[in-house]
DNA sequence: ATTACTAAAAGACGAGTAA
DNA sequence: TTTACTCGTCTTTTAGTAA
């Protein structure tokens, strides 16, 4: 656990853009930041460096100070605590894209028995071989982001023939009416812009779609 | 400026539900969720309730404590910092809805000389006198409140007459090319799922448009 | 001007205790 | 069991100082 005034001092960090790069300081003018004195202020900076969470080089005129993935990783686990404090009783999202082709990848994932048993287990229907396309329009992209906060279903991965599955997430959601699911990998991240959809049947048909049909994706939630 | 130990202290309380009505805890209970002792939690307690930070209730085996409107004003304040340091290269937003018919309110406030004067030397339009107003798609009304965070311009109230006229603030952006601005009073929370936007001239003639035309509302930024 | 040490002052912590 | 006090200890802070 980390103390809430280091939380405090890399927070102030990253105001002033330590996340992006390293951002001129001074004892004095953290302190001034931070309300305390330049002395306390000092100790936190190196504090904060044993801690690995900034990295520092020293100049005659002050040191330069950049936050370090930990530290962001630390401050992104704070932010998510606010978002659980103030998002979490919104019960409707909807998305709006329209359909591309994809690369048939969704097809050959859709077809392994591992995840088709763990997809029918959590979500009640045995998913269709092949995954439909997305691409989000710029304003759902960000909307896209505020999902990840809801309660996705994990799907572990698995290891067979000397080859590594990864684990994949899933949210349920509605096309049309149609019941579907949001499919993603859980560790890497893919282009931020598409999502692809599984469902029990085979949505271009169910639906009639076709490249660049404007769909909207509605994730009802609890 | 709150400190950090009590900032921490109040997050932990709205985690566990403090905002949305009275949660049980005890010192106990409370010092496991810090990793603090009885004694330090007890004395967390009394100084947030000192702040009007919680307010409180015993009961033989412990405690009510509710989150009061300057506490949670202190977390969300927090997690506008938090929201600023993660998202604050989004350079577009789009808002969708509906032209409605407004009370004539926008019409009469624009008309007031100390609004208009000001208008026209931020935004850089005199504007017209008249609001157009727009019901958001469900969609929309998540987006909106992420604008929160952008940099609105502040139109300072004044008092006249015996009558205090509120300050409001206004964010520029266009709707099919045309150069508007949002404009919302700065303290009371009207309806979230109604914008009203202004512009130089008035943009149900210009534009065409009636009752219940859909309409996109774009904001670039920096 | 810096950083970062030492040492004195201030404050926080938790054990013990009463209600 | 609670809350919340006192009190001794320990930690943190800031002033002063050196580099």
């Amino acid at each position: 656990m980390v103390e809430a005034e280091d939380l405090q001092s890399l927070k102030t960090i990253a105001l002033l853009g330590g996340c992006n790069g390293p951002i001129w300081l001074s004892s004095q003018s953290f302190g001034d930041e931070l309300g305390i004195s330049p002395q306390t202020a000092s100790r936190r900076l190196i504090a904060l460096e044993r801690q690995q969470f900034i990295i520092r080089s020293m100049k005659p005129d002050g040191q330069h100070v950049a936050i370090t993935k930990p530290g962001e990783q630390e401050l992104r686990r704070e932010y998510a605590d606010y978002t659980r404090i103030f998002n979490p009783k919104r019960k409707y999202y909807s998305l709006t894209g329209t359909v591309i082709s994809g690369l048939g990848e969704g097809r050959y994932y859709m077809s392994i028995p591992h995840y088709k048993a763990q997809f029918d287990e959590h979500l009640g229907f045995e998913p269709f071989p092949g995954t439909l396309n997305i691409r989000l329009d710029p304003a759902s992209i960000q909307i896209r982001r505020d999902l990840e906060h809801l309660r996705w279903i994990e799907v572990s991965g698995f290891t067979a023939d000397e080859r590594t599955f990864g684990g994949v997430k899933t949210l349920p959601c509605r096309i049309r009416g149609e019941f579907c699911a949001i499919v993603e990998p859980s560790r890497t991240h893919y282009r931020n812009d598409i999502i692809e959809v599984i469902s029990g049947g085979e949505l271009r048909k169910i639906l009639d779609l076709n490249d660049n049909d404007m769909i909207e994706v509605e994730i009802t939630y609890d």
